[in-house]
RNA sequence: UGGGGUGUCGCCAAGUUGGUAAGGCACAAGGUUUUGAUCCUUGCAUUCGUAGGUUCGAGUCCUGCCACCCCAGCCA
């Protein structure tokens, strides 16, 4: 299981404001109702993987029961066999420990079939259910519309007994699918399309993946998750707004079978996030035409890709916190994820030099076969890092950005001519570049200055500080760039269709370098390339031989900004 | 045109019984800095979709209007 650093616990910081779902539980609490417990659950279909929009949801539903000392079960709602799988389920475990969160128990819908059979003969002995011999599509025209009253169906008025006869025979498999259905008896005319007659069981054919081939026959959402709470003993059942039209039919069942325990259904607004898509069809797509790499792919805002792309618990647990809790719609700026992981960073990642793009560096005064171990510090501020050993060697690479054969006063780098720090090492200054055929720099000459390591050189003022690594002690290592996997903010609320909203420039893979420390890394550890940005093992590629790296995030960058205003 | 929701700074979001607009992100300007990072300081809604009304006083109460979102699966 994770071996994640969890110690943040961002739900103890009061700096941020409740939400209404915690008004009203506290209230509940308060007032001592269902004897003062909360019990929640999340209840998934496990049909695909997680995303970062149920991390929203799993935040709340599980941080409740923890802040109120009650519990969480985790619940596969799968009643809907031809589309699920334990595969998806078993994602979603590891997906919620890895967030940190601990469930009471796993249940599943399925764990329920024979009771939630028992009550539909019940509803049908109490004449609130019926077969319905109608096809899908008689159905849906005598539904009526969004303004007209949908019609009674022809065998609304079937006596008890046949409705049971029926109904035993569907679950016998005496009929192929579609040719009965059984629907509770509510009112055609209801303003709430969700109340005319809805069907509650359906005939599939199809083996389940809990239940084998004991049914033929699934119940439907509507009627499967309100009775599966009631039975879990769910004090607050909370799910997104799409959900709001059917609480009259929640409420409706729960009124009309014999239990004791009817929870609360409190409805939020789910997350829209900048830059990509949250829809599970359209997530499941990318991933089945191979436009990404997998559920995984660092791209991606599945969990499981955030997790791959070096985002941590702690960040992803306060973001959801960050954006809270309401009903309205949201649109939340892909700068908040980025702030937030960043923060946890700052604070937690070692820091290193890797070089993305480089380009060789020769110290012309520096003994060929030299060799200086600096001791550096692994952070800047937090001590208890440590510090490591880092060899200053007279050939190094450095990254292209940082050397201009001309520029001005602003640019604090490397210039034909002028001086800057080699991180951690001695003040260099380039002399000249060479260059191959096609004009293009291959290498930059340089002196150093031996009075300058620790120490300032005296009388002149360097351009700056660069990163670097010593060019025959590193390690050759690709690295992973991401950017949005599509061009437009919120895809989903295009009239385009997302495919041509994709960004082919969504990862870019370079063949750099990192300094030799970085061959002990593991996967669950994260770095500072300094100057960069954060960095980490790619989970899925990466070998001992062949390192590679995903950036997670980059610094956040003035320069560019500054460039970018100046031209 | 039915029903259910939502509208507070560029984004997210506090705002319990009416008392004179929190915070975070972003942005901007300074300072520190061997990461153009971090950190620190400062600035950033006379106004709460809109028009009226009640009141000494309204984001909070009342009325009308406008905008946007969700619902017509034998999906969840």
């Amino acid at each position: 299981m994770s071996t994640e650093p969890n110690s943040t616990d961002v739900e103890d910081d009061e700096k941020y404001p409740s939400n209404f779902i915690r008004t009203i539980i506290e209230k509940d609490v308060a007032a001592g109702k269902n004897s003062g417990q909360v019990v929640t659950r999340f209840p998934p279909e496990p049909n695909g993987f997680l995303h970062i929009g149920h991390a929203k949801a799993i935040c709340l539903s599980f941080g409740m029961a923890k802040e109120f000392a009650g519990t969480t079960y985790l619940r596969f709602d799968d009643t809907n066999p031809s589309k699920e799988s334990i595969e998806f389920a078993d994602s979603m475990k590891e997906d919620i420990s890895w967030l940190g969160f601990e469930w009471l128990e796993v249940r599943n819908a399925s764990d329920y079939f024979d009771q939630l059979y028992e009550f539909a003969e019940q509803l049908i002995e109490d004449a609130k259910a019926y077969v319905d011999s109608q096809s899908a599509d008689e159905i849906r025209a005598m539904r009526g519309s969004l303004t007209d009253a949908g019609k009674n169906s022809p065998y609304r008025d079937r006596t008890v007994a046949e409705n049971l006869d029926l109904f035993r025979r569907m679950r016998d498999g005496e009929f192929a699918d579609g040719e009965h259905v059984l629907r509770l008896k509510i009112d055609m005319a209801s303003p709430n399309i969700n109340m005319r007659d809805p069907a509650i069981y359906r005939i599939r054919h199809v083996k389940h993946h809990q239940t084998g081939d004991k049914w033929c026959i699934y119940p439907l959402y509507d009627y499967t998750h309100c009775i599966s709470d009631s039975l879990e003993g769910i004090t607050h059942s909370l799910c997104d707004l799409g959900f709001e039209a059917h609480r009259p039919l929640y409420d409706w069942v729960l009124d009309n079978i014999k239990v004791n325990c009817h929870p609360q259904q409190i409805e939020f607004s789910r997350l829209n996030l900048q830059y990509t898509v949250m829809s599970k069809r359209k997530l499941k797509q990318l991933v089945e035409e191979n436009l990404v790499d997998g559920w995984d792919d660092p791209r991606l805002p599945t969990i499981a890709g955030l997790r791959r792309r070096g985002y941590t618990p702690t960040a992803l647990r306060d973001f959801c916190r960050r954006i809270g809790v309401t009903k309205s719609d949201n649109n939340v700026e892909l700068a908040l994820l980025q702030s937030v992981i960043r923060e946890d960073l700052e604070d937690t990642a070692p820091r290193v030099m890797g070089v993305v793009n480089p380009i060789k560096l020769v110290i012309e005064n520096y003994a060929l076969d030299k060799v200086e171990m600096l001791t550096v510090a692994n952070h800047p501020k937090l001590e208890s890092l440590g510090t490591r050993q880092l060899p200053f060697t007279g050939e190094a690479y450095i990254d292209r950005e940082d050397f201009r054969e001309e520029a001005n006063r602003k640019y604090k780098r490397l210039v034909l001519g002028g001086e800057v720090r080699l991180r951690y090492g001695y003040v260099i200054k380039a002399e000249k570049v060479i260059k191959n055929d096609a004009g293009e720099i291959i290498e930059i000459r340089c002196t150093y200055d031996p009075d300058t390591l620790g120490k300032n050189p005296e009388g002149r003022k360097v351009r700056g500080v660069i990163h670097w690594v010593s060019a025959s002690r590193c390690h050759p290592a690709e690295i992973r760039l991401f950017d949005p996997l599509f061009t437009v903010d919120f895809p989903d609320a295009s009239d385009q269709d997302y495919h041509d909203l994709m960004n082919p420039g969504s990862i870019t893979i370079n063949q750099g370098f990192v300094e030799e420390s970085l061959s002990e890394a593991s996967v669950s550890e994260r770095f500072q390339f300094e100057r960069e940005g954060y960095f980490c093992i790619d989970s899925k590629d990466s070998r001992r031989e062949q390192l590679v790296f995903n950036r997670v995030v980059g610094l956040r960058d003035t320069w560019a900004k500054i460039e970018q205003k100046t031209g």
